[in-house]
DNA sequence: GATAGTTTCATACAACTGTTTGAATTGCAA
DNA sequence: TTGCAATTCAAACAGTTGTATGAAACTATC
């Protein structure tokens, strides 16, 4: 195993690429020429296409979540063992906000690959994908340290609806833009976590404070 | 100009294909073979693969369009001119959440169909969802009439993320139900509808905190 | 029933895909 | 240097893709 150059290059170039235009149209080729490297180098060095996909997304993937475990310890650790649920939501979509939308053009096409493979589902990918599930349970169970009374099902909505917004912002910033004519301001990316974070804890919080329940509404909606 | 009968037959293979598998990997030959028509049929009939892509998207994209439009302008009637913000939110997010969740095995493909079609961005759609921003643009307004005191960039975010957990929502339901291990009822389609234009609301209507929304607003839940 | 126009069909085509091959080149230890 | 394994390379492979073709089968009009 001499320089690795070739591999690098290859895992990079595909990244790109990858984040840049999507799973359906980038072939093997366009990932070597990109990379500068021959043809047979990608069966070579990683057996097979699907191979090649899997340990971008897998590296990516442990990498994300080990930034976010990171985050969240430290949240617990400053709260004696349990956070505060506006510091659990932020450990959650901070790091791939800042990814996407930061500055740092390395971990913005690290984060953005990750949001296409979210997306498009292809197979190899979605092969590892059920892992994923695991992590969101350690921050439900943060959430629960967090927020005892608040009922099961609500925290589980709650922690969806804040990765929701989280991805669609990353996703579709263009259209933010657009409809905003720039009044939503996309650089400011703090602002944008505390936002997102802040809608997820009133979602969360909400009903558990004002203690009553349910005056539910009208919804004349149904079939 | 005959029977029609092939072309419809396309139509509705190619979108149930579409909706179901991306568009990523689903091939003439499998949309002829699911319509059981002959594979130069296609071509005959929508000139391309593309066009007959365009074609289901126009449809559908004009049909959602419409069926929002008609919630919002009955609920704008019904308060003189002058919706709520929940029955705007409602009008916004309600037609694909029921289209794509609800029972209606012929709307859930359209519905799902146009998820699919916002998120894996192949050509011949991207070409023409530039129309999209004009249709939101139409709720936006709603909103400020709604909301006159809101500000202009919280207005904006409170419709972004409205969308952002109805597409999410839909999009990976499956993760939501295998993560709360089935807690999360995906059936109570109304109560879900409660609960993200609940949310939204208080999102909006929190910042802007001189605002004269009624914020009785509970979502039910499911059981 | 013959005719003209439309629609279907089997088949072929050219372009592109991921993968394989076997020879050429490189790097390094003896 | 020689020898040998690791790596690179150009070329070709088999399979799939969207599209085109020209003959056959229809349909309706006279």
């Amino acid at each position: 195993m001499a320089s690795d150059h070739t591999r690098t290059a290859i895992l990079s170039a595909a990244e790109r690429l990858y984040a840049d235009r999507g799973f359906g149209d980038v072939t093997l080729r366009d990932i070597v020429a990109a990379a500068d490297v021959n043809l047979a180098a990608v069966n070579y060095h990683f057996g097979s296409k699907d191979e090649l996909i899997a340990e971008l997304f897998v590296t990516r993937s442990l990498a994300t979540n080990r930034e976010r475990l990171n985050e969240l310890k430290s949240a617990e650790e400053a709260g004696g063992g349990r956070a505060g649920i506006d510091a659990i939501l932020r450990a959650l979509v901070g790091p791939t906000l800042r990814g996407c939308l930061g500055a740092d053009r390395e971990r913005s096409t690290a984060a953005r690959f990750m949001i296409r493979a979210s997306i498009e589902s292809v197979p190899p990918i979605r092969r590892i994908k059920n892992r994923e599930i695991d992590h969101l349970r350690k921050f439900a169970a943060a959430m629960r340290r967090s927020l005892p009374d608040c009922r099961e099902v609500d925290l589980y909505w709650g922690l969806h609806f804040a990765l929701a917004m989280a991805h669609q912002t990353i996703r579709d910033s263009e259209r933010l833009t657009k409809l905003s004519e720039g009044l939503c301001d996309l650089n400011d990316v703090a602002g944008m976590i505390d936002r997102i974070v802040s809608v997820s804890v009133r979602a969360l919080t909400g009903r558990a404070a004002q203690s009553k329940a349910p005056a539910r509404l009208v919804a004349r909606d149904a079939q």
